[in-house]
DNA sequence: CTGAAAGCGCTTACAG
DNA sequence: CTGAAAGCGCTTACAG
């Protein structure tokens, strides 16, 4: 009894059996008030801490879930396991971490491991254009509304739409897409998205990593010719985009927003503090999160848990939020030869 | 036996007794090349995945640690969270996530969450001016050398000695120091190493959480100010501070490297996606992840583990990286008053 | 309402 | 070298 107090020490204390102890405890059996408060008051004051181990060698069941993030390079990283991690704390869950590198192979073996670990159910944020399947065990995925194996994911089509809308809004024709890999889902449907705000229009689109296997990592993205063709702005297709237009057009002498807008997409941490602060579309990580974990302890046993209806009407994804910040403004009024002869001067 | 074999199924079907698999399969007890391998092979057959739930019962082990993270803005969340991942499941064990959401008392119970979960240990990466102590649990615990508590932690004071170095060999004589918060041990060192470097000299500091304080989240630095007044660099303590302080002076008209240079720490994600990329230190993620788990596993037996000695040694802290990027180049010459006429100018 | 008993899957002395 | 037995801490029918 030097070390943690366990159900039999409680029942030894008070001259009751271990069962009536674990009942009273869990209000399962029926047990009387006044005995059912004796234990709790005793198991309060001894500071009991039921054992996970034997719980869960008991009934079979962990109490822990598995989350598998794709790699360091997930910018929303934080954000997906914060989340995850509180929303499962509320239900009672843990929150045991795996990381699949980058890599279709690593994220299976990643999961199993996890599996492996007693997990009771896996979330997984799946590297682009993979897919999670096979596993018969709990899964929720955080992808895209439009990928196969998705389970809840943000709206990315109408985050793109309703960013779309927000340059056209502010006179805006002239629009550049920046993603970074056209295989991604996420990426797909948000282009998807902004083109539908410009009725479909051909908007040409640079992808960051062919662009890179061109001419090497971390190569310029060559925008200040979009800029000297007419283009008034760049709809990035995450903020880290946004941040690396940003700064090279800067740098190129082209002022955002006077010369150009840019947006960006997910609110990642430092994008409210850069000069200037980057206009995104959020997504509600926190709904997000709960539904995911809610559609696991469904499938774990669906009679305690009913399914997230909201699962249902979500088949669109979660809606998404615009920020409105400074990196985007007014298109300017159709540029004079001089303006153009300014930016072209500035940016030698 | 639809469900996972368990060991009781290898027994059974080679007619052996459960405890015999047990020391085959753990290499323990000493058992016949034979028969160990007759149900090794067994073993492999049924796809035996031991339970960990049973042996967590019987041996008091979990073998899972915890892992607390301030909050979603210490920007090395995933780097650690990957890099601890690693370097645990390497040694067997598993990592669960726990988070203090930047709130000193949710640490304490973050902590406590986890040890009632079952961890076997906790790595924590503290908030700011806190402690972590009084828990009678292993832990380990990254901060700065200089913290009372720590256990590893990167030689902060010695990476702000070498990127001021790096600056005063470049020929920067009038330095500005950009921190977030001077109640940071990881900060203080860091200044502390970068004044070493410019003989103790008292290079004026911006510390940006006093400046919201008077002018509002996300405000500006004022660094344009401090340029005017002859600065031509910026070492920041952080590359987020970094980043923000690029993008200011940038959209100040100020060219970087070319009027100011601008240093970083950290090597974040983006440090070497922005332009200019950011010049920064890296600190060595995976052998602090190493010395921090295997420091825990000491502490849980001491004969199995030894003490990683290299701790003695680096009391000091794990040595920094200099990344030299292109946000850090010459001084200017000593500049003109013309020049900061322009400078003026261009920041009107 | 309360309790005796079996069992979850493993490990660990201890005998043989 | 091999095995019978006890035990880790809990839960769950089942009796009483």
């Amino acid at each position: 009894m030097a070390s943690r107090p366990n159900l039999s020490d409680i029942a030894r204390q008070l001259g009751v059996s271990v069962a009536t102890v674990s009942n009273a405890l869990s209000g399962k059996g029926r047990v009387s008030r006044e005995l059912g408060d004796a234990i709790r008051r005793k198991a309060e004051e001894l500071g009991y801490i039921p054992s996970v181990a034997g719980r869960a060698l008991s009934t079979g069941r962990s109490n822990v879930l598995g989350l598998v993030l794709a790699d360091i390079n997930q910018p929303l990283f934080p954000q997906f396991a914060l989340n995850i991690e509180e929303a499962a704390g509320e239900l009672g869950y843990g929150v045991l971490i795996g990381n699949s590198r980058g890599d279709p192979q690593e994220q299976e073996r990643a999961i199993r491991r996890l599996i492996e670990r007693g997990a009771d159910g896996i979330v997984v944020v799946p590297r682009y254009d993979t897919r999670v399947t096979g596993h018969r065990w709990p899964i929720a995925v955080i992808d895209s509304p439009s990928s196969p194996d998705n389970t809840v994911s943000a709206d990315h089509f109408n985050g793109g739409v309703a960013i779309g809308r927000h340059l056209r809004d502010l006179g805006h024709e002239n629009v550049v897409i920046v993603g970074l890999y056209s295989g991604s889902n996420v990426q797909k449907d948000r282009v998807a998205g902004i083109k539908a705000a410009f009725d479909d229009r051909d908007l040409p689109i640079v992808w960051i990593q062919e662009l890179e296997r061109e001419r090497g990592q971390n190569c310029p993205l060559g925008l200040v010719d979009f800029v000297k063709d007419g283009a008034t702005a760049f709809a990035c297709v995450s903020d880290l985009h946004a941040l690396r237009a940003v700064t090279e057009l800067q740098q190129a002498g082209i002022a955002v927003p006077g010369d150009v807008s840019v947006t960006g997409f997910d609110d990642l941490g430092w994008a409210g503090v850069v000069a200037p602060a980057i206009t995104t579309m959020r997504m509600d990580m926190k709904r997000i999160a709960h539904l995911a974990i809610r559609h696991i302890l469904h499938q774990l046993d669906a009679n305690k848990h009913e399914a997230p209806e909201e699962l249902a009407e979500l088949s669109g994804g979660v809606p998404m939020e615009l920020i409105i910040r400074q990196s985007s403004g007014p298109a300017p009024r159709a540029r004079s030869n001089t303006d153009l002869a300014a930016v072209h001067a500035r940016s030698e």
